[in-house]
DNA sequence: TTGGGG
């Protein structure tokens, strides 16, 4: 049992330097436990108690094990830390925890009557006297509301970029690993990130396809739980962290991700938690989770709210056809026969509940194969169309097949190769006139476009396994 | 010892 005295608050510690104390606070963020640059892992909690809500506090947590730093379960729970060392650097106060001597434990916060923690470092004891201080700092807590604050690092998924570090208050859906030691967070914040130019070269498809996930793909369980409207960004964490299923238990937490970067990989935005990311938690109630629930719950009440954000409201940038509502939406190149059917997503396809089904999305054609449109028909028998193509919304990618009859439709008979070529450009965004190999290799810049797409099963036996998907009742007219 | 936001 540690004994260094009472608890005392923060105001008062921060005049005792180079004194050990005893603290309780309500923890308000937190970084995610991770190697140290000596020999133990580290955690910084960041602190608040009645007497010293700004700026944050800090603790410094080291410990041999990473099992033995503090894992914090959801926004306001309460820490207690004893015989911590109060220390200064660059002017600030901060309290450092000794694996040797200090103890920490771990209470769930606000409305929670229990006072045992639901984790503590071996040697905590609690005394009769700290009770009364948990109870107290939960009520002036259960009144007190913390804001996330606003920044210029702060932004929504619809404006991150490649490089650069910023903020990003987002819901964090799934924390799963992804493949052995490598861990990802799935996050989202009901805004669309905005779609990437594509660099790589078409025949590439052949042996090098575009992957339609960055994590091998995770079951339809788990996929169904997500929302259909809105990007799930991929935050891939650095190998630092381990373990870091052990945070974020409560799936659906709001939080801000601070100081996190994102890069582009393979036409795919992926954001990354570097070694100086930190993590605050949020509740349901602070201001910017409030308002981004808001945009979200007015762009769904809308007709157009399943269509792509950067479509939305106002005329495209990328196919200049102005609309207004679902049925007149109109995309430059492709027309369908289901002119009032709704706008679906690619998440809404992948999670539908039967196999077999027809929808409509506005989507963008990123990569086709075979890439030459002389082997967009088959060499021998029929000489139907069969063609794969790679389709994607802010919210999915899939292959999608272009056959027979469909094929027909779809490029309106069978035109010569030259204008089948032309089509194929103008789908995937290419240069309008190639003349050379420099413009073949180009970056490239989908238009959304809208098609019809069913999904169906191969093999009667595994429905699930076999689903496919294909293009029907859908012209390209461009 | 290690961290310490930008």
């Amino acid at each position: 049992m540690n004994t260094c005295g009472n608890l005392i608050q923060l105001r008062d510690a921060i005049d005792l330097q180079n004194h050990k104390v005893n603290l309780l606070g309500v923890v308000v963020g937190f970084s995610v436990p991770r190697k140290s640059k000596g020999t133990d892992y580290v955690s910084v909690l960041k602190i608040i108690d009645e007497s010293h809500q700004s700026p944050d506090f800090s603790v410094n947590i080291f410990a041999e094990n990473l099992d033995d730093l503090p894992h914090v379960k959801s926004a306001g729970d309460l820490v207690q830390l004893s015989c911590v060392m109060m220390k200064v650097h660059n002017g600030e106060v901060y309290a450092v925890f000794n694996k040797f001597s200090s103890s920490f434990a771990l209470f769930e916060g606000k409305s929670c009557k229990d006072l045992c923690p639901y984790q503590a470092s071996s040697g905590y004891c609690i005394r009769g006297l700290d009770e009364g201080f948990i109870i107290r700092l939960r009520t002036w807590h259960l009144n007190f509301q913390l804001d996330a604050g606003t920044s210029a690092y702060l932004l929504s998924l619809k404006e991150i970029k490649a490089g650069g570090y910023f903020d990003l208050i987002c819901k964090v859906l799934l924390v799963c690993e992804v493949s052995k030691d490598v861990w990802m967070l799935f996050v989202w914040d009901g805004t669309d990130t905005q779609p990437l130019d594509f660099q790589m070269k078409l025949e590439d498809e052949a042996h090098n396809p575009l992957p339609l996930q960055i994590e091998s793909s995770l079951p339809r369980d788990i996929l169904g739980t997500f929302p259909c409207v809105g990007t799930i960004l991929r935050v891939i964490a650095d190998q630092a962290y381990e373990k870091l299923g052990l945070h974020f238990q409560g799936s659906g937490q709001w939080v801000r991700l601070r100081n996190i970067t994102c890069q582009v990989c393979s036409g795919l935005w992926r954001g990354v938690l570097v070694p100086s990311s930190k993590i605050q938690l949020l509740s349901n109630e602070d201001n910017i989770v409030a308002e981004r629930q808001r945009e979200f719950n007015k762009r769904i009440s809308t007709k157009c709210g399943r269509v792509p954000l950067v479509n939305f409201p106002c005329p495209s940038p990328i196919t200049g056809i102005s609309f207004s509502v679902v049925s007149e939406i109109a995309f430059q190149s492709t027309l369908t026969d289901y002119e009032h059917v709704p706008f679906v997503t690619l998440m809404d396809l992948l999670t539908y509940s039967e196999v077999t089904a027809k929808f409509k999305c506005v989507v963008r054609v990123v990569a086709v194969y075979p890439w030459r449109a002389e082997d967009f028909r088959s060499p021998i028998g029929l000489r139907e169309y069969r063609i794969r193509l790679t389709l994607e919304d802010p919210t999915a990618r899939i292959h999608a097949f272009v056959y027979a009859e469909d094929g027909v439709k779809f490029f309106e008979g069978y035109p010569p190769i030259d204008v089948l070529t032309s089509k194929r450009n103008k789908l995937l965004g290419m240069t309008e006139n190639l003349n050379s190999k420099e413009d073949e290799d180009a970056p490239r810049n989908p238009p959304w476009v809208e098609c019809c797409i069913k999904s169906y099963y191969l093999d009667k036996s595994s429905r699930w396994e076999s689903r496919h998907y294909r293009i029907f009742g859908t012209r390209h007219v461009a």
